[in-house]
DNA sequence: TTTAATGCAAAGCGTTTGCACTGCT
DNA sequence: AGCAGTGCAAACGCTTTGCATTAAA
């Protein structure tokens, strides 16, 4: 369901996107780009803790940022939590809040239609949505 | 544009909602309903530096909260500042930021669609939206 | 007089920053 | 050697809390 990316893939695109490929940033953006869901910068730190020992926290945060800037992967401020979540998807998309398991399912875009008559009024340029409730049983 | 409720009728909705009605909550609640424009902690305490001297700033949290829990008024956590803004439409709506003035527009529950597609797979509880961008001139 | 509300300062939480150190290049 | 990257601890901004004081039923 995620894509496994390779280390040289990661360099890689760190690379294109100007970001110096340190050992540490490799692991962070593999962290959120193959392993982590929506992490927050806690659960990078935890994941860190286990496979990079002796990543300060401050790195960590300031990895994420770095990344964030070079539109390698997004942060997402919403209303359920006051910890910064990360996505590896970088598309427009929206979240949907399972109040069952606390976890986040990307939308797509299109699954949320503006009234036409908004746009004549705005401008739009960013359009966020969190929806929350519960999986119907299938 | 904006109520402008009696002092009569601030005590009433908030013994109706089982709020002792102090003179700091009455305040707090009248600058909400009447005054403020989506406004933040710190604008609350702002307004009553001036209209309310003394009141301290954990009194104007914690009456803020009370009012919230008592369904009076409504607190927004929307991603473009850290500040939760307090809102005295108490109906289900969202909201347009307006990038040139930096204010908070209501906008009508039904400006947003789902796709039905979308309550076939959810059951949704809660629907939060931010838009941002920019008015049109008219 | 007994309970609730308030004010103050301190603590809390997630995140950022200053600065010394490390390690590439 | 030079400089970006890192680690640590302290600082930060917003909000909450503990507790002594005040006011109200």
């Amino acid at each position: 369901m995620k894509a496994k990316l390779t280390t040289k893939s990661l360099i890689g695109r760190l690379e294109a996107a100007g970001v110096q490929p340190t050992a540490q940033r490799i692991a962070v953006f593999q962290y959120v780009m193959c392993e982590g869901d929506h992490p927050t910068a806690e659960a990078v730190k935890a994941w860190m803790d286990e496979y990079f020992p002796k990543m300060s926290l401050a790195t960590v945060y300031n990895t994420l940022r770095i990344l964030v800037k070079a539109k390698l992967i997004r942060e997402f401020k919403l209303p359920h939590t006051d910890k910064v979540v990360y996505d590896c998807n970088i598309k427009e998309h929206h979240h949907f809040l399972d109040e069952d398991t606390g976890k986040l399912i990307d939308l797509d875009s299109e699954t949320i239609k503006l009234n036409p008559r908004l746009k004549r009024k705005y401008r739009i340029t960013e359009t966020h949505v969190l929806l929350r409730g519960t999986r119907r049983s299938e």
